[in-house]
DNA sequence: GGTGTATTTGTTTATTTAGCTAAATATGTA
DNA sequence: TACATATTTAGCTAAATAAACAAATACACC
């Protein structure tokens, strides 16, 4: 049950399933990505990341500087079927959804930088 | 969102789960026997039943001096097929079907008075 | 209406968790 | 090799949550 149940405890915060519901949609996105979207400090999306990877929900890849993230194959279907019935049809992953659309037509260098500045107040 | 979340939430705790598991396997089934089920005090499970019931996974009626619990119709169906391919399974889900088994032979009453017993240390 | 029983609702305490900043670990470039 | 960049890990604080006990409510039965 251990396993079932630290895949529910992942769901069940705000943020992370804000981060399921971009990779629904995504292929992939790497952290400073989710970092624009969710608007909350790098380490805390990183943290949130590993509880997703340690759940076997999503897992990553490096390529040069970045961290892909993308969903886990074995991400249960019924949960997917879920999802996609209900907070995929919410006003706030709408909402995402608008701002992943610009977010990906970004360069990676340039949010990662526009991130730094504001971890300095601006 | 916050609905789906508040959902996601009831689900992950493992006694709620248990709860979950039990009524997906009997249509319905009264606090002193998921008190039974559960081993622990009565004002909690109590607690676990109503976050339950304000996700609308459950849902309650009176009869007697009883109040039984049963699934909500509302309970998702995707999730159902995703528990009981995953956590059904589980040993522990099978501890407490055997546990259930016993207990719903039982007179309610009966159930009662020994937890009444046991809270004042045996 | 009073008594006893089953459940719910305060209240407190201990644990868990989300968030931050700062430091550490890769990774790429000069 | 040294420096810069992206992400992760560590350490801390504040908020959320599970658990217990005690008190209150709801419901029979007399």
């Amino acid at each position: 049950m251990r396993t079932y149940l630290e895949a529910l405890k992942a769901f069940a915060d705000g943020n992370r399933l804000r981060v399921v519901a971009a990779l629904l949609e995504h292929d992939e996105l790497c952290v400073c990505q989710l970092v624009e979207m969710l608007d909350v400090a790098t380490p805390t999306v990183s943290r949130h990341l590993s509880i997703l990877q340690k759940a076997r929900l999503v897992l990553s890849r490096k390529e040069e500087r970045w961290v892909y993230y993308r969903l886990d194959p074995s991400f249960p279907q019924p949960i997917r079927r879920w999802l996609e019935q209900t907070v995929m049809a919410t006003a706030e992953i709408a909402a995402d959804r608008q701002l992943l659309a610009d977010i990906v037509t970004c360069e990676r260098a340039e949010l990662c930088r526009k991130q730094k500045m504001r971890g300095t107040r601006q």
